[in-house]
Parts: structure tokens; sequence; C-alpha cells
DNA sequence: CATGAATGAGTCTTCATTCAT
DNA sequence: AATGAATGAAGACTCATTCAT
């Protein structure tokens, strides 16, 4: 009977779940007052054990943050930036990446707390990375916007960098807006309308 | 001599340098790392004396995000939202407020640091407030665009809530980028072209 | 109208209105818990005045201490041990002694709360006096008795010296007892009553 | 080795040496004096394993009062009020009683410095408790009393009530008095006498 | 003399981390 | 491997006391 409760061998998912289960709390509670044992508690382990699969409170972080930001990456890089040949098709790659993400940050609330508020606290280093991942999100944004240009069917005097980080602010502000919203569902269409009506065409009347 | 009225907390000169003290400690090390002593010992008074002042840290970091919003929203609501009967005088409008709003950022390394990241991981309640001057400034911007919306010079289909969010997170992006900078002056004028562009024209080719 | 409120001549009184809000704010929220501060606000004077007055926090504790000390020796003290010939003269002055302590402890509960509480923990010091305050005591009571035996109305076989101190015990436990009833006046002639019978007469039937 | 059931803090062993320990040091410093250092160093641990035990210190000094209180309400409840039938019955039961009461306070000496000073003066909800013991007692008294009032070997016209709390401030008096001598032994007798006599016969003479 | 701003010694308390079992 | 008891560094906070005005 106490058998079956003691130590079996190495298992590959506790470190998943260890993540899970601080991608949850942090979000809840924030990094600083989050303990280890709040992450223990919750996949009813004990806190001594997280170290055997982290070094110490900020490699969780750390490592809830690479996971968060791949998971992130995934959607951002998901479509190829030279595959578009005109408007329409940039247009729609645009709308897909917009909802790709908008769902992304609306099926788990958590993700949008953690990179927008609380893991960029934790360390310059973390906020480190988090730059790193905006820098590389930029890169992917601007590689869409040069083809567009090299293609013709986006400005000829377009600030491709610049550019690119601009718009990425413009969809990230929705991100961080989803994870604030209870019930962001409702509003996605209208967001990425907003989205794509101001990146392609502006506010200007015509 | 008689100061028959002075204040409960006496000098408000202290009750600032301490803010001074703490916006700049907290940018520099993050708040959870920065300690009463380190904001007494920049200061070179006892760490007591803070407590005259503030209640606990969090009060002090309450009191360092205020005045770091009310400084942001002194640039954002400089302008009249109903002053611009034409493009031109909207677009001189937001180029004035990017220029202010860069220059505020430039000028103020750490009041980025604090407003981005570090500020809002500390409590809820701040970050609620973070959230309540975002709110304000969206209400802001949104009046902008509904005049020009309601005089002609903006698209009529304009989702002027949801666009005064996008158009927000543009700018913010630019303000979180200079505080990252070095010396961020010699890009002020391309990252205000690159949002005007962005905002009034889109990025298509005409 | 400033210099009204400005420093005139020491007050001899001061002193006197320290030691009652010391009185009143000790017995209230007790040694430990109440602070200088208290005080002053109590009286409406700065804190740093109570300093002219007494050396320190434990110094005005000691001067309350004494104050209610002599305040009961003079219940106690007030009769002659020797000035009865008789058990009634005797009994007579038990209840008259029993009826002016139960009085000054009914008049003032914070009283009893200092003496058989607060004030004891402060200090091995104040421990000391209150011990003293209670040798005293036992040392007057004992004289009645010595009295009471070399007359012949009390018994011959007295123990004087520890009977003295079981008979403080007796009637300080009702001064205990009275600090803590919200309205003591009704039980006054019972717990007399009680103390004289038992005194006198013990309880075996007859 | 399988500990099933193991209680929610480990080691009982340990919560009590603590609790031993803060009695020792409680009534050696003080309890305000008395850090929580102190204890984890009186038994060669941590302070901070004092904390897997108890709450904070105040919750120490509950723990301990309660174990000082149920140990002296052991002795004081130790004999059936309903089981004498006559005087001298009575007499050797209130003697054994003062006898084992008298050993108990002359065997540790600490205790009585808890009850009768320090931990009374920790606060009103300790107070409270010390109030709910000195009730608890009360009743015992009054218990015995009532038995022998109903037999017919003490007095018909007692104050039954009343009389039991004068009946334990002299006992208590005599164990206040105990805490305070160096060595007690000598006294007992002498003060069992003394209590013994006055409460059955009074101090009239014959 | 009175004031109250300033001070900093002193403590409690938390919790990440270690390590014996 | 897993556990959780033990540890102690670290820091927030209080408040008696001082002293310039």
């Amino acid at each position: 009977m106490c058998h079956s409760l003691m130590a079996r061998t190495a298992d590959p998912n506790r470190r998943e779940a260890i993540l899970d289960a601080a991608h949850t709390i942090f979000a809840r509670k924030g990094y600083a007052a989050a303990g280890i044992a709040d992450l223990a508690g919750e996949l009813g382990i004990g806190h001594g054990t997280v170290y055997r699969y982290f070094d110490n409170k900020r490699d969780v972080a750390a490592a809830v943050l690479d996971r968060a930001l791949t998971r992130i990456a995934e959607v951002v890089t998901a479509e190829d930036p030279g595959a578009t040949d005109d408007l329409a098709g940039y247009r729609a790659q645009v709308e897909r990446i917009g909802q790709r993400l908008y769902d992304l940050f609306a099926a788990d609330r958590a993700l949008g707390r953690l990179v927008f508020f609380d893991l960029g606290a934790v360390d310059d280093e973390l906020r480190e990375r988090l730059h790193a991942a905006h820098e590389l999100f930029a890169a992917y944004t601007a590689a869409y916007l040069r083809n567009g240009v090299a293609k013709g069917f986006l400005r000829a005097d377009l600030d491709v960098d610049t550019t690119a980080r601009v718009v990425n602010g413009m969809i990230f502000e929705g991100a961080a807006q989803v994870s604030r919203t209870e019930d962001p569902r409702p509003l996605r269409e209208r967001w990425i309308r907003a989205v794509v009506a101001l990146l392609f065409d502006g506010v200007a009347a015509r």
C-alpha cells in the first residue's frame, strides 16, 4: 500500500508538469509571491523534488518563459515570409497569424500575464530573453515587409525595420488585452479587423 | 517661523526625493531586489525616515507608479482632441505627441523600465492602476479618432475604440524600445515617421 | 497668535498629566503595545516632551507603578493596627479597609490591570517593587493579626506572618476580580461579607 | 518505515522541546525581552525551525500558557469534589491539593512567573485564557464547598461562588510566593497549615 | 521649554535551498 | 528518486530616543 506511493523511476513528464504548475501559479500569484512549495503543492509532490529538475526558482521561471516564448514563436514563425506575392495573400497571411495568436492568448490567459508582466520583472537576464524574443519576432515581421516591398505590393519607402517593431507593438497590445479580458472570444474578429485595416490602409479617409 | 498649517509629513521635498531615489533604484535593481535601505542609502538618510513618508515598500512603489503615469498622462493629454479640422492638423498633432513622448522616455530611461516591467509585477492593485492608465490613454486616443471621423478626414468605418488601443500599442512599443536603447536620440525621427506613416496611410502600396 | 501656543514655563502638573495618560494607556493597550507617542497623543503634546519629565519609557512605567502602589498603600495603611481591642472592632476595621479597597479598584479599573498584569511584566526591577509592596502590605496585615493575638481576640496559635500573606491573597483576589468586572458595584457587599466570614470564622459548620 | 498518518508537523518531541525552552526563557527574561533566537539558541536549532511548529512568537506563548494551565488544572481537578462526607475528609483533601500544588510550583519556579506575571501581559487573548482558567478553578472549588454545605459539614450560609474565589486567592497567593522563594521546601508545611487553619476555622479565638 | 523629524538598533518572519533518510 | 525537516540569510518594519529649531 505504502510502496505504491514510493519512488519508481525518473519521470520525464515530471519536469513538464512542474512547468505547467509554475505557469499557472506564477501567473496567478506573481513570481515573487509564489513559492516553490506552491508549485509542489499544486502537483501534490514534495517541494524538494522541484530541485531535481531545476537548479533554483529563477531557473523554473526561465524555463517557463522559454516555453511560453517558444509557443508564441511557433505561431509567429508558422508562415513563410516569402510565400506571398500580392497584397491579398499577405493580408490573408496577417489575418491567419492574428487569429492564431489571438486564439493562443485567449486559450491560455496566463500566458499573457507571464510574458507581459510577471516574468519580465524577475531578472535582467529574463528581461533580456524577452527582448531577444521581441527582436526575433521583429525580424520575422521585417521579413514579411521586406518581401512585400520587394514584390511591389507594399510601399517602396517603408522603413522596414522600424515599421516591423511598430506592427509588433499593435499586435502584442491585442494579446495583452486578450489576457486581461474575462471572455475574449467575442472580440476576436473586431480586433483582427482593426489591426488589419490600420496596418494596410491606415486611418486616413481616401 | 510659525507654520500654522504644516503638512502631516513635514517636508514635501523629502518625500519627493525619496520618490526620485525609488524611481532610480527600482528601475536599476528591480522592485523585489531593491531594499528600503537602498533608497535611504542613495539619499544618505536613515531608512526609518522612509517610513515617515510612506507606509511600506509597496506604498513607495505605488507612489512612484502614480508619478510616472501622471508624467506620461501630461504628455498624452496635453493636446485637445477636438482642435484639429483636417488631416494635416491631426498628423501634426500626432507628431507632436510622439515627439514629446519619445523625448520623455529618452530623457528618463528608468521611466519605461518602471511602467513596462517592474511596477506592473508588484501587485494586482498596481497592475490595475497601470491598466486604468491604459484605459485613460485609450479613451484619449479614441477621442482624437472620433473627432477625425466626425469631421470626415478619417475613415468613416473606423472601429474607433479598438483602433485606439491598437494605436496606443504602436506608440508604447516605441516607448519601450526607447527605454532599452543606450542613446535613443538618433532614432527619434525614424520612429515617429514610421508610426505616422503606418497610422495614416498603412503599409499597402498605392 | 502663534506665541500663545509656544513655551511658557515648566508646568509642574505636566508630569502628573503624563502619568495619568500612561496609567490609562498602559492599562488599555498593555505596556509593550503602548508607545510614548500614544501617551503624548492622549495629552495632545509632542512626544519629545515626555522625555523632559522622564528618562525613558520604563521610567514612566516605574512612576505609574509607584503612584498606583502608593494609592493602594494609602488605603491599606490608613487604619492603626493597634487601635482595636476586641473582635468586633477588628471586624469593623477589616470591613472598612475592604470597602475602601474595593471602592478604589472599582473607581479605577485600570489600577488593577496595571498592578496585577501589565506592570509586573515590564522588568525584574518593577516586579521587585511590586513584591516589596506585597511585603509591606503583608507586614501591615501581620501587625493587625499580632495585635489581635496579643490582645487575645485572635487565636493564640496563629502563624501570623504566613497567615498575613494568605489574608492578603484573599483580598487582592477580590481586587483583581473587581478590575475585570464591568460594573463591580453590585458585588461589593457580597465580596466583603464572604471575605470577612471566611477570615473570622472559616467555612466549617459550628 | 511507512508513516501513513504522520502528524502535520512531524516531530512532536521537537515541539515539546521548544515549549520547554520557551517555558524557561520566557520566565527568565520575560516574554518581551525573549527572542525567538533565544529559544532556538537554547536548543541549538535554527530559529527558522521554531516556525515549523508555531505560527509566531505569540503562538508559542499561548502554547506555553496552555501547557502550564493544564499542568495546574491536573492538580486542581485531581480530586473528586463529591467524594468527602465529613469535615476531616475535606480537610485532608484540601491538604492534599495544597501539597501537590505547592510541590508543583516549588519544583518548577518558572511556572509561577509565567502564569502570575509574564504571560498575562502578552495579550488580551492570553489574559482571557488565564481568566478562563481562574473561572474553571473557581468552579471546582465551588463544587467542593457546595458538597460540604449539602452534607452539612460546612456552614449553611456560605456564599459558595464568592467564597470559592476567595479561597482560590489564598491558595494562589501561596503559589506566587513559592515561585519567588529561592528554596521553598522548608515553608511547605507552614503554608499549608496556615491556609487550612484559616479556611476551616478562621482567625477568631474560640 | 516644547516639538516632532530623523535615526537605527533590534526582531520577527519568510522561504529558497540543502540533505539525511 | 523523492521527501520534507531543518536551516539561516535577508529584509521589512517599529519605535524609543535624540536634538536642532
